[in-house]
DNA sequence: GTGTCGGTATCGATATGTCGCTATATTAAC
DNA sequence: GTTAATATAGCGACATATCGATACCGACAC
């Protein structure tokens, strides 16, 4: 239900609930500056690059991808086992990579604390386990428990968001 | 979003965490019955109607159909608009269901106490927004204060699901 | 300088598949 | 009748794609 508490910060805080404008390309061009990958794999590096703070959803990276295709940035390079598509840098896009590196755009848009910020997804994982397993097989002494147990902690991290803001 | 967590352990002994065999095509078979679906819509059903409890995935109920297709049990109605691609049930598939019944196989494989299994969902759902806030926007101690919540909840689930085993 | 307008990028939801592993149920063997 | 073999169904992860709503930010007016 909550889905304001919103947090509104400077302009270089890690306070981005949406990326900027241009940033999924400019971390595509990157990442396949390292190596040729598809998709999935891009969505999957970037979140785990950054920690889980950057999520970017196949809503942003397919098009995206079709885009700097578009612009002749990037290639979907025709393999002969035909079965793995992946994606490319063409060598205008390692010009378009190069101006920004001179434009001083040098920080990728994952940058920041990677390690502690995963933390809470670890975590967070681990609770689906025994969740799942008692919304779907448990008794209806369980679920009370459990729901209980888990809006209190819901109340918790309310009350730590309220508590110490995150802003430096 | 890609999820790969390899950790999956936690007590797997309570109840069916998997739906039994051919389920899955006699729940299709069911909803069908009522009205022409896509894969989409039917998984959203399940899911709906059983509280959360059994949320077939793509990979049970895309399989599912191309086997009852083939079998004639269905049949993908081509619309003329053909961008909806929607299933409906055949004289064959009507007779099977028939058949089902006859059968004293009259129960849906989605039937419980639905209103109350909900429950957990919903609070996993609410837990999902700060802990979301925190993990992006939060300071050092406030994702190590929401770590320490969270992993203590995940200790209690357990604690429940051991303390008091479902109704088998 | 501030407001707001509009193009377009981002994102969650919608949608459809495939693959390999594992669980389940039927049948065969003992 | 229990156990072992086997077939196949179920499921999570992998993978791709589109659409509508919304957020961003440059630009232009004021």
């Amino acid at each position: 239900m909550p889905k304001h508490h919103r947090h509104h910060r400077g302009p270089h805080g890690h306070g981005r609930k949406r990326a900027r404008r241009g940033a999924v390309g400019r971390s595509i061009l990157t990442l396949l500056a390292e190596k040729p990958m598809n998709g999935y794999e891009l969505m999957a590096e970037l979140d785990e690059r950054s920690g889980g703070r950057w999520q970017p959803s196949s809503g942003s990276i397919y098009p995206a991808l079709k885009r700097l295709e578009q612009r002749g940035f990037i290639s979907a390079a025709t393999s002969e086992d035909d079965d793995k598509p992946r994606y490319e840098l063409t060598d205008e896009g390692r010009q378009r990579l190069e101006a920004f590196a001179a434009d001083g755009e040098t920080t990728p848009p994952w940058e920041g604390d990677v390690a502690r910020h995963g933390e809470i997804r670890g975590a967070m994982a681990e609770l689906m386990g025994p969740a799942r397993q008692i919304g779907r097989f448990g008794s209806a002494d369980q679920i009370t428990a459990a729901t209980t147990a888990i809006k209190d902690t819901t109340s918790k991290l309310y009350q730590i968001l309220a508590d110490g803001p995150g802003e430096e």
